[in-house]
RNA sequence: CGGGGCGUGGCGCAGCCUGGUAGCGCACCUGCUUUGGGAGCAGGGAGUCGGAGGUUCAAAUCCUCUCGCCCCGACCA
């Protein structure tokens, strides 16, 4: 491609609206721009790459066994009402009416469409399992479409569907997938970690995060620093604390506390460690107030509680209540003699004694108290959020926590959408069964923009190989000279014969603005050709990623190049 | 949805408070000079100031409504 007629054009300064550096980038290169929030055109350059993360994902899809389909992106409302999760999926599900009222929506996901097709063409079980997938458009109208790429509106995504005869078969196709995954991120080069997305479900571990990792990443990580455990934040414990309660409990005493309502504050005040503060949350979980307890230096994860609770919004209790309640100002509430009867407390509160809490009176807190003598817990959770500071559930190492991009997520589904949609087959002995399925799913857009989280310096981008848009960049520094002109011309023919996805910018720019350009585009080799090197029959290479620099004779580029392709990454 | 902010040539912004009919940088076009890390000079094209309504002799500027866009939304315990 001459860089002449590609339709590109790039930026010098970030666009405003954009707040990664891949949102930045994306823009600056010329790879997407913004139609309307959460949705994006994709122009040459971006589509190129996003072709060649589709491709990849085509051939370990195909691979690890599945077919690729391609299914309608509208779908009439009967469909989601069959599944029920027309009225169950909200305000996320865009949906529009045809001119006869006729209900329909836009597909966010295409479990009811691809159920559908399959309930319809299979009959026996000879025809299973059956692994479909494909890589469309999809449609969801996100609460907050945010950070180009990354969460859209509109977004091309990899969802794939399996359907097996049982459990058994399910496990197999789902270790495929599992394979498959880590080979396609591998290939597009980033480095990632596949977390359990769900523990402690029927059958073990039937559902992975495919994690990007990345400081923006919207998603919490936790992993052993030894063993393989990796779960999202959502799900990670750690080994309950070993210590025991003190043996003797000391009696009960207030400490004035004068305008002091955090813990950190009162700690030092009261020169104790944090350790020893009980924290005490009034929280409304949906229509009710329970109170939360956990050790001062621990924070509340929201989504274990939520799930602990079984309900469906967990949020602290505003000032009113917290008045109402411990009838104190906020920062002074305490279990001891609260009218609340629910009390969840973390799994460490179990080990406190002799603790520090509030005295539901302005200014005041208690000092050695003990749980059981003072007040009653209902419950002790692991309802914590892990930090560093705790060790592994399963080996009892020390814990990393890092920041991921969701790129991937599969899943077992079971028999949920069979079920319901009526999906069925004949086995040998002519008995009816539901078909079990699974779920496999790839942000083609997010994992571009995650590639780019990770791969790039202050200049721009810096493709892996496998998924940048050109592979050689040739860039004659003046394109009046005869001789550089020749040569570029030649090398351009000869790469291209030779199957190199090569990019000539052939522009009468001056030689600054084509190296900034290049290190905006982030194409892995570029070919610098000038007339003073030549001159001295001499042709430069340079390596995007390290800044390599080779000085060759021009018969020894193509080669040169050749061989460097085959060890970049 | 709640809170905050912003809409002015393709992009980034100033002008608004204190009304007088629009400006800067980048990009673009022409010419000359320049040419190894976003050149210089000269000339030029391009904006219903998001939209609607109102106030006024006069509105980018003041008022009302509306649409769009961006950011934040447990950390007080």
């Amino acid at each position: 491609m001459r860089y002449s007629e590609l339709f590109i054009s790039t930026l010098k300064e970030d666009p405003a609206e954009a707040e990664l550096i891949s949102h930045k980038l994306m823009v600056r290169s010329g790879m997407i721009r913004k139609l309307a929030t959460g949705i994006y055109s994709y122009l040459p350059v971006g589509l190129k790459v996003i072709k060649k993360v589709e491709n990849i994902i085509r051939e370990e899809m195909n691979a690890g066994g599945a077919q690729e389909v391609l299914l309608p992106v509208l779908s009439p409302a009967q469909l989601w009402q069959e599944s029920g999760r027309w009225a169950l999926y909200g305000e996320e599900l865009m949906r529009l009416k045809d001119r006869h009222q006729r209900d329909f929506c836009l597909g966010p996901t295409h479990e009811e469409v691809i159920t559908d097709l399959v309930r319809q063409q299979v009959r026996s079980y000879r025809q299973l399992p059956v692994n479909l997938y494909q890589i469309q458009t999809k449609f969801r109208d996100e609460i907050r479409p945010r950070f180009g790429l990354m969460r859209g509106r509109e977004f091309i995504m990899k969802d794939g569907y399996s359907f097996d005869r049982d459990e058994k078969g399910v496990e197999v196709t789902y270790q495929k997938m599992y394979q498959a995954y880590s080979r396609i991120f591998q290939r597009c080069g980033l480095r990632f970690k596949a977390v359990e997305a769900d523990t402690g479900t029927i059958g073990g571990n039937f559902s992975h995060e495919f994690m990007v990792l990345a400081s923006s990443g919207e998603e919490e990580v936790v992993s052993c620093r030894q063993c393989s455990y990796a779960v999202n934040a959502d799900k990670a414990e750690c080994r309950p604390p070993q210590t025991e309660p003190p043996a003797f409990p000391y009696a009960r005493e207030e400490a004035h506390t004068p305008g002091l309502k955090s813990v950190p504050d009162v700690a030092v005040f009261l020169n104790k460690p944090v350790t020893v503060i009980l924290k005490t949350l009034i929280i409304q979980a949906d229509n009710e107030i329970i109170l939360v307890l956990l050790r001062g230096d621990h924070e509340l994860h929201p989504e274990k509680l939520r799930k602990h609770l079984n309900c469906h919004e967990i949020a602290l209790a505003d000032e009113e209540t917290v008045r109402r309640v411990t009838k104190a100002p906020v920062g002074f509430a305490s279990p001891v003699g609260i009218d609340i009867h629910k009390v969840i407390a973390d799994l460490t509160v179990e080990t406190m004694g002799n603790f520090v809490c509030g005295a539901n009176v302005e200014d005041y807190h208690l000092t050695d108290v003990n749980w059981g003598r003072d007040f009653h817990i209902d419950q002790f959770v692991d309802i914590r959020r892990v930090s560093t500071q705790d060790t592994c559930p399963l080996c009892g190492s020390g814990l990393e926590i890092n920041r991921g991009i969701e790129v991937g997520h599969i899943f077992k589904l079971g028999t949920k959408y069979s079920k319901m949609l009526n999906a069925t087959y004949l086995d040998e002995s002519g008995q009816s069964q539901i078909i079990v399925m699974g779920c496999y799913g790839i942000g083609v857009g997010r994992t571009v923009a995650a590639a780019i989280e990770q791969n790039h310096d202050q200049n721009g981008i810096i493709w892996p190989q496998a998924i940048a848009p050109y592979q050689v960049l040739l860039l004659p520094l003046d394109v009046q000279d005869k001789n550089v002109l020749t040569l570029v011309e030649n090398l351009y023919t000869d790469l291209k014969a030779a199957g190199v996805e090569v990019l000539l910018d052939d522009r009468e720019e001056r030689p600054g603005a084509k190296f900034k350009d290049a290190d905006l585009l982030g194409i892995p080799l570029r070919v610098n050709i000038g007339a003073r090197d030549l001159a001295k029959n001499q042709v430069e290479i340079k390596i995007r990623r390290s800044g390599e620099i080779f000085k060759l004779v021009p018969d020894d580029v193509k080669n040169k190049l050749m061989e460097l392709l085959g060890n970049l990454s």
